[in-house]
This record gives structure tokens, sequence and C-alpha cells, in this order.
DNA sequence: CGGCCCCGCGTTTTT
DNA sequence: CGCGGGGCCG
């Protein structure tokens, strides 16, 4: 035990010593907050405090599954009784108990973000409202908000300030939208992500005797990154530690980057006024970056007026400044990227895996993946397009799902007809506005439905041909065949069964394309998912039903696949996944006016300061060094458009900036003629590794050759091949040339980018 | 009913 | 550009 604080510095130290109390830790990046959260749990365990009495929060599953590693290292094995993990997966456990005291079955479904947008467009149709207007993400951003802040469809229907806001935005429906979805959700003992924090919520406020019991029960509560917290989550903390007081929370306002999701920084501030005997800890001193980081960042952090007071400091090696690279289009920005970290890697003897390129949006990553692959250079890419949403994965799931909860809509809707058995979307509208007008299932309305339509003359009729019918009832018969399967059969065994008995595996297997063979293997995975995770509970008990894998599975995301430690890879991941992490060497990019901060967030300070604090969140991830870059013009949506770089590089103290970069990239605003870029890349010499200035040399020579091609003339581009220029277009400063290539077809290029080779010219 | 093609639209960010 | 949804045709 003397062994865990000796570690500690004094503050860290007093932190993890107080057992009892409120405490209030604010902790600047890098400070040493996870440990301190580790080890203060240890201590606790150490002090003879049962596990299964404690309950730690954290938001993402890696953050809890790294910290029980760290505290079973440190206080063995008992520390698997913790209760430890994200308010999600905590909650939902706990609303898995209590299930039916409100109202659901212990088997509830819980829905992902794209089963509750497919549930709202359905609504959308059914209330024949025009979906230009009512487009499904905004109407499901609206419900969450509201959901977010504990509002249920009776307090929205009655809050006369969200009437008018619809009004104002021409959606005055949203409110009957959000009633109609709730009660769908409820019908098919469903629950989307934040039903699990506001049922959790109602549990609480309407079950004294059953909050009771869980206040008793987690006698100590610490909470991870508490300045992320919603109105929901900090409800249920602060009803749970009503009664031991017994809590600890840890937080940075300067990293709140989730106001999106309903966070409220202000919940670090009522703190104080909810926990007035609380000790305050600020832990200030950055042990992971060079000071020139955290200068750095302390410098951009202060261009926000919201912040509480704090001074992190850094006595670390001064370290080297950041550079800023300019790049002229966003291709050009992956191939710079990607040489400097092959020379990162062996300039500095270090291994791919301290390295990371980190971006706003996951659309970015495309870019970087090819000129790392190009170069040879092995990648981990996080986030992005999820394993669990590709359609195979989420069609298997979903047959499962069904066995488990036939209630579940949306699940039906997916597998009745997949594969294709008949039942197409006639049938199904028949079978779904039965459903509608008598308030079913569509698992309850089909099992009404007779065999022929010659049946029982009070059977029911939907005006399906009796072919149709026979059909129907073979898929009942499917699914029983599998319900009854469900408690006896282990998850494994289970939906290797129901992959092959459905047809999907024949249906799979049926298809021979590169696609094809893909989607088998990611079955396969997925199979093999379920195989390891029945391996991982058999340690601590028996062997898991299926139903046990899928309420894990739905709040389980890519991130959390193993990031088995021993892969030396780069990292590619978006800031917001990041955060948490640290990296020897940090490459932001994408650093442009409207795409960091983006475009919908210059309009509003408010959110200009959480993307500022998002910035902050990439720069303090570095230990070592920091690099920036913007591309001068980028590929959006197919199209070519020029950016300027983004206002917050202008918010980091120049001292921070190496010389050379800062004068190239930003002071100098050259926007006419390549010529000069040319001739200024020549003049940067060499005291830097990179040069920032120089602009792919080949494109440069090209450009006079090729700037004033004529219309007709043939061309040879190196990735479109031979075309003809059909048409040209001055720009500002850029040519475009309209080119009708023979294989590629009709391209939009910006001439001085394109590399152009002339191979005819018909005005010579 | 099912498959194919075309069109329209989108980018925040995550549980 | 890439995806998903809707529409049209076989």
């Amino acid at each position: 035990m003397k062994d865990i604080l000796a570690d500690l510095s004094p503050v860290q130290r007093d932190a993890v010593r107080q057992i009892d109390g409120p405490s209030l830790i604010i902790a600047g990046a890098g400070s040493g907050k996870t440990r301190v959260l580790t080890y203060k749990i240890a201590y606790l365990m150490l002090n003879d405090i049962p596990p299964r009495s404690v309950l730690a929060l954290t938001f993402t599953n890696k953050a809890a599954k790294e910290m029980k590693e760290r505290i079973i290292k440190v206080a063995g094995k008992q520390a698997n009784k913790l209760w430890m993990g994200t308010f999600h997966s905590i909650f939902s456990r706990i609303l898995r108990t209590e299930a039916e005291t409100i109202g659901f079955k212990s088997n509830y479904t819980i829905y992902d973000t794209t089963d509750s947008l497919s549930i709202i467009r359905g609504i959308i149709k059914e209330m024949n409202v025009n979906d230009k207007v009512y487009r499904d993400r905004d109407v499901y951003s609206r419900i969450s908000m509201a959901k977010n802040s504990l509002m249920t469809p009776a307090a929205y229907a009655s809050n006369a300030q969200l009437a008018n806001e619809d009004i104002q935005s021409h959606r005055p429906k949203i409110s009957g939208i959000y009633q109609r979805y709730f009660m769908k959700c409820r019908n098919a003992n469903a629950m989307d992500f934040d039903d699990l924090l506001l049922y959790t919520n109602i549990l609480f406020r309407d079950n004294p005797d059953i909050l009771k019991k869980y206040q008793q029960w987690f006698k100590y509560i610490l909470v991870d990154e508490y300045q992320d917290t919603n109105v929901a989550q900090y409800l249920i903390v602060k009803r749970l530690a009503e009664v031991s007081r017994n809590i600890t929370v840890v937080g940075d306002d300067a990293q709140s980057i989730y106001s999106f999701r309903g966070a409220r920084i202000e919940n670090i501030l009522n703190f104080r006024k909810d926990y007035p005997n609380y000790t305050e800890y600020k832990l200030e001193q950055n042990y992971r970056s060079t000071q020139t980081i955290v200068n750095a960042a302390n410098s951009l952090i202060a261009k926000n007026k919201k912040q509480l007071k704090k001074t992190c400091f850094s006595e670390g090696d001064v370290g080297e400044k950041i550079d800023i690279i300019r790049a002229f289009t966003d291709q050009e920005e992956g191939q710079l990227i990607a040489s400097m970290v092959v020379d990162t890697v062996y300039g500095k003897q270090v291994n791919y895996s301290d390295i990371a390129i980190l971006y706003r949006t996951n659309a970015q990553s495309r870019i970087f993946e090819d000129s790392l692959r190009r170069r040879n250079i092995p990648y981990r890419i996080y986030g992005g397009i999820s394993f669990y949403q590709r359609a195979e994965i989420k069609d298997a799931l979903a047959y499962m799902r069904l066995a488990v909860n036939p209630l579940d809509d949306e699940a039906m809707i997916r597998v009745i007809n997949y594969p294709a058995r008949g039942i197409g979307n006639s049938s199904m509208d028949k079978i779904q506005a039965y459903a509608l007008d008598n308030n079913l299932s569509l698992w309850e309305t089909v099992g009404k439905l007779p065999l022929t339509n010659t049946g029982p003359k009070d059977s029911v009729n939907i005006g399906v041909k009796d072919s149709i019918l026979k059909k129907i009832a073979e898929f009942r018969e499917l699914v029983e065949s599998f319900i009854i399967k469900v408690n006896t059969e282990d998850a494994y065994s289970f939906a290797s069964n129901i992959i092959r008995q459905s047809g999907m595996m024949a249906e799979l297997k049926a298809n021979r394309t590169p696609e094809g063979i893909s989607r088998i293997e990611n079955i396969e995975e997925l199979l093999n998912s379920i195989k390891g995770y029945i391996k991982n509970s058999e340690s601590s008990g028996d062997s898991p039903m299926i139903a046990e894998y899928l309420q894990n599975v739905s709040l389980i995301t890519d991130m959390d696949k193993d990031s088995s430690k021993d892969s030396n890879k780069v990292t590619l991941m978006t800031i917001h996944s990041a955060k948490g992490l640290e990296f020897s060497y940090i490459f932001i990019v994408g650093m442009e006016e409207g795409l960091f901060p983006g475009s919908n967030s210059i309009q509003s300070e408010h959110s200009l300061e959480e993307e500022r604090r998002l910035f902050y969140v990439a720069l303090t991830r570095a230990a070592v060094k920091a690099t920036i870059s913007f591309a001068q013009t980028r590929y959006r949506w197919g199209n070519l458009g020029s950016s300027t770089p983004s206002r917050f590089l202008r918010d980091i103290d120049k001292s921070y900036i190496s010389a050379s970069s800062a004068k190239s990239a930003l002071e100098t605003r050259e926007k006419p003629q390549l010529s000069n870029f040319y001739k200024k890349s020549e003049k940067t010499d060499g005291d830097h590794q990179y040069k920032p200035l120089k602009p792919a040399m080949k494109s440069q020579e090209k450009v006079d050759e090729t700037a004033f091609i004529p219309v007709g003339t043939e061309v040879e581009h190196a990735r479109f091949g031979r075309g003809r220029i059909v048409g040209i277009d001055v720009e500002g400063n850029d040519v475009r040339a309209k080119i009708e290539f023979y294989t590629a077809g009709m391209k939009t290029l910006i001439l001085k980018f394109a590399q152009l080779e002339i191979i005819e010219n018909p005005e010579k």
C-alpha cells in the first residue's frame, strides 16, 4: 500500500487518501487523473471497502476496461467485483433487474441510433408529414435532447418554450412524433440509448424503496469526466450519492467537448453547491507533455471566456516547437503527413504506435489511410463505419434480437424478408397497418394471421394472398424454433445455428464477389467475438445465453475491440475518440475554417468555444511533439473547394510555433501565381527537417506548361488516364479544367495540381 | 415481388 | 464521392 502512495505527488496523494465525503478533483490534461482515480479505488479496497459497493462511472467502455486492468494490478483480482463501466452499461444492467417496475420486461432490446432513425422515418411516413421538413436526424436529436433533460412526451407537449421553438422551425409536430416514438419503443419492449438514462431516473424518482436499495449498495461513487455529464446522468449520480455522500468526481472544464450530447459544464460548478462540505483538489502539473505543448495549449484555451481558474504547467523538457504544415491539396496533406510519419519513426527511433493522426471528422480518415497504405505504413483506424453497423452484422443480430424479444419490431422488419422469402413491401405495409390500427407489435400481428383466408370467418384478414400467408406462417415457425432455444443453447451455438437455419449463410455463400466473401468473413468475426465473450464470462461464472451477449453488444463500439498494444501501428482517430489517450507524436490535420472549427460551429460563441476546447484536447494528447496541418483545397462531396487556415492557429502564442513553419504557412498570404510559391519554397532553407512551404515539385514544374491549355487539347492524367479538355474556367486564382476522360469520365481538375501531360494540342 | 438504377443528399463529434 | 431510399421495369 505504501507503494501506491509513493508513486504520487502530494496533491495526488491527498486526493487518493480521502476515503469519505465528497471530493472534487479538477484535473488538467495529463495531470495523472486516471492514475488518481485508479489508485483511489485501489486504496478504498486496500482499506477493506468491499469492491461490490464501489460504483465507478466512465464515458467509454475503453476507459472502464483500462481502469479495471490497472486496479487489478494494484489491488488484485477482487477488482473484478467493482461496479465499473459506462453510465449506459451500468444502468442497463440495473434496469434489467428492475424492468418490471417501469413496465418493461428484462429481455428488453437496446435500440442503436440506426434503429431509432428508422423508427422515426416510419412515424414520419405514418403521420404523412413532409420528410424534407421533418428530417429524421433533426427529429431524433430533438427527442434525444428532450430525454437527456428528462422530458417525457407529456412534459414536452406541455412545454411552451419547446412548442415555440418547434413552431419557429416549422416543425410543430415533433411533439407528436416524440409521443409515438416513445410508445413504439415501449410496445417493442425496447429502449434507445437515452432511454437507459431516462428510465433509470424515472425508476429512482418513483420508487423510493428501490432507490434506497442502490443507495445502500453503492457506498462509494466515483465519476470520471464529470464535465461531460448531462442532466440525466447528473441526477442519477446525485440521487445515488444522496445518503452516503461519498462521491468523488474528476473533471476538467477545459476538456468539455460533448455538449452536443447534452453535457453541461455547469454540473461541475454545481458540485460545490450540492455538496457544500466538499474538498477540492487541483491537479495542475502536467506529467505528460513538454513545456512547449502545455504552454501552447494554455495560450490557446486562454482565448475562451468561460473557464475555471487553473494554472497548468509542465516541468518536463522544453521540447520542440509546434510545426504548422501547409498543403495545397488534401491529397498532398496525406502524403506530407505520411512521409513525416516515416521520418519520425526513423529519425527519432520511435514506434509507429507512438504516433497518432487526429482529425475532426471521420470522413477525413480515408485520405490518410490511402497515403499510409501507399507507403506501407501500418495503421489502425478507430471509429467510422462501425463493424456492428454493417448490414450483414445487423441482420444476424436482428435474428437474435427477435428470438430474445419477439416484440422488437425493428428486428422483425429487418429479417422478415431477408433472405428474400416472398414477403415484400406491400405485404409488409398491410401487416404494419394492421399492427398500427390494433396497437399490436408485428410479431403479435403475424401470430393472429390465419393459414389461409378461407379459415374461420372471424379470423383476421389483412388482404394478402394465401400464398403469402403460407410464407408468413413458415417465417413464424422459423422464429418460434429459435425462441425455444434462446435459454437452452449457449450464445455461440445459438448464434451459429441461427445464421445457418435462417438461410442467411446460404444467401451469403451464393455471392462469390469480393464483397460477398468479406461479408461471410464479417459473420465469422461476429461468431468469434461471441466465442470470445463466452470465454471471458466463463472465467467469472457460467456460460452466458444469447440475451446476455446482446445487451452487451449494443453498448459496445469498435473502439472497444481488442486494442492489442503489441501491434505497432499508427493510430488514426477523431479527436473525440482520442480524449483520455496520449501519444508521443501527434499530427492534428485538417485545421481549416469550416472543418475545424466546423461550419456549424462558427455562428455561436458557445459552440466556437467548444471547438476550441476540442483543439485543446487534441494538442494535449501529445507528449513530445505536435504537428498541425491544413490544406488549401479539399474535396468535399466529390468536388473541390478552397479553404483558409483555421482561426485557432492564431490562438496559439507564436513563440511556441516553429518560426519557419509559422512564416511559411501563416504569415505569407500569397494567393497569386504559383510561380511565387515556387520561388519562395526554394528560399526556405534546410534548417528544418520539413519544408512546409515546399509543394510537390512536379506539380509546380508542370504549371507553366499547362496553365493555358486550350479547350480540345488531349491530355493524360496519372490516375484518370487520357482525356480531352472540354472547358476551362478561371475562378479566383485557380484555373479549372473540365476534362472528359475516356475511361474515368468527366472530372473537373485544378490545373496547377493536376499534373497533366499534354498529348496533342490542336492549336499547334 | 424483386432487382436494378438513378437521384438526392450529407459531415460533426459518441453511448 | 458514397450511401440509402425510392421508383420503375421485368
